[in-house]
DNA sequence: CTCACGATTGGA
DNA sequence: CCAATCGTGAGC
């Protein structure tokens, strides 16, 4: 029995709002995987990026395919993609339909450290998920939870901060910062990135 | 059909 | 610095 106090998931209604305002407001949310075997992994969102419409580093911004037709969709659904032909990179729908835009999450800080991640990782066990392909190594995502809405029924689902973590933001012991994207060609200038100061558990401190 | 490239990562 | 590795999407 988990006597932990859960947050309430995050719906629909929450994300369908512009992409810039949810990126940061993801940051100290936690992103719930359910797997099959009964196993739950969970991990506080502490760093994100944001993607949009008349932005050309999003992959909505020359129209719509067959990949990212799921951009254009309702807000609050999963948008994954093969990356490098290796890794996976996990988003979440933002804004109005037909409205291109996601956040990218790029790090997470684990509540707890899965039994199977190999002895050479252990060494580092902050860093597990300090990355968005890294994240989506650990959490088992790939292409097939693409499409799918982020809800507790689901394998994948956002909940809000704690009122724990709402607090540490109120009172300035948790502040955000705000930079440029990492890993661009395109939209390089753009300020859409944030992470939590001073976590451990970023991509590129 | 062909082909250049990528919202990455780990290792030399 | 560089290779790994393959789906995507543009061009023909």
């Amino acid at each position: 029995m988990n006597c932990n106090s859960t947050a309430p998931h995050i719906h629909q209604q929450w994300c369908d709002r512009p992409v810039e305002i949810v990126a940061p407001e993801l940051i100290g949310c936690t992103l719930v995987r359910q797997l099959a075997n009964g196993d739950q992994l969970r991990g506080m969102i502490v760093e994100t990026e944001a993607y949009g419409p008349d932005d050309p580093a999003c992959h909505g911004y020359r129209g719509r395919t067959p990949r990212t037709e799921v951009m254009f969709g309702p807000a609050g659904v999963a948008y994954v993609y093969l990356i490098y032909g290796m890794y996976h990179c996990f988003n979440v729908v933002t804004d109005q339909e037909n409205i291109a835009s996601a956040v990218l999450i790029r790090a997470l800080e684990l509540e707890a450290l899965p039994q199977w991640v190999p002895d050479k990782k252990r060494k580092q066990p902050h860093r597990i998920a300090a990355g968005p392909g890294k994240l989506c190594q650990v959490l088992q995502i790939d292409r097939t939870l693409s499409d799918r809405p982020l809800i507790p029924s689901e394998a994948l689902w956002l909940e809000h901060r704690s009122p724990t973590t709402q607090q540490k933001f109120a009172d300035n012991s948790w502040r955000l910062c705000q930079t440029t994207r990492v890993g661009l060609s395109k939209g390089v200038d753009t300020p859409w990135r944030w992470y939590l100061e001073g976590s451990s558990c970023i991509s590129k401190p």
